[in-house]
DNA sequence: GACGACCTTGACGTGAACGTAAGGGGAAGC
DNA sequence: GCTTCCCCTTACGTTCACGTCAAGGTCGTC
């Protein structure tokens, strides 16, 4: 039973990434795959943590932090001092997560808001043209 | 009665941003000051559009989209074409941000459930230490 | 009238996140 | 044996979003 692994080219295409961004992600220690011979062989892991990686790019977070957000999802074992830091790192982030959750509605009730009033405008408009 | 504005100072404390970067938003279009001679006098409008960037980046948009995207809270009249161009864009962008709501969504409880492994974990460690 | 606070326009510098050549290695197929 | 992929490393280039001087103008005040 050997494990399932990746070459580059499979992930990226899974992913739409470019090869560049995952060796890029390995030297920036986001991505940890192994080697057969020179080529690198992503682990589940390793596509677990891209999942993540891409995530939290796209709410605008810097692979500096994701890095550090996704030592969170690695915990298996460890001194309850770091289990302890651990979590309230999370609970931080869980905070972090929950305003932006909180701005996202806020900015998704505006934006209805507005699409109301160019609809408003629209309807006019369309009044307008069947009383000429 | 006066419009209010403000001087680059007063905008740069109520949102914790660097005179640069207003300048740089006024560059890049996403901003448009009127002149007192040569000093920026920024207007409410121009203070309602600041907040919007912001709240865009927070979310991880550049201030290309940003510019688009404030295009749409602009509308007062136009050609009904305009209009419709408009709201197209603006329902894309709806698309857009319930998605990202979705995806924070699952992020969230992703995080709830590791969360709770690490809490989990914990207890069993004290237990271990209680049973000595 | 000098001083400090606040503003201005250049213009070069910077960190993050890659893009993009240049050159090479190994396996698979004809 | 040659070509075609797919992969590798090294290294310089690029874009975005500003940061950081430099040099100077314009107020109010002491």
């Amino acid at each position: 039973m050997s494990v399932q692994t990746y070459t580059i080219g499979e992930l990226c295409r899974e992913f739409d990434v470019t090869p560049r961004s995952l060796r890029f992600y390995e030297y920036k220690e986001l991505l940890h795959p192994i080697r057969d011979g020179q080529r690198r062989l992503f682990t589940q892991s390793d596509r677990a943590r891209l999942k993540l990686i891409l995530r939290g790019k796209r709410f605008g977070f810097s692979l500096a932090e994701i890095k550090d957000l996704l030592d969170l999802y690695g915990v298996g074992d460890g001194q309850l001092t770091q289990l302890t830091a651990t979590l309230e790192a999370a609970e931080r982030h869980r905070v972090e997560l929950t305003q932006k959750r909180d701005e996202l509605n806020t900015a998704l009730a505006d934006l209805d808001e507005q699409i109301g009033q160019i609809q408003r405008l629209l309807e006019e408009k369309s009044r307008h043209h069947a009383a000429e």
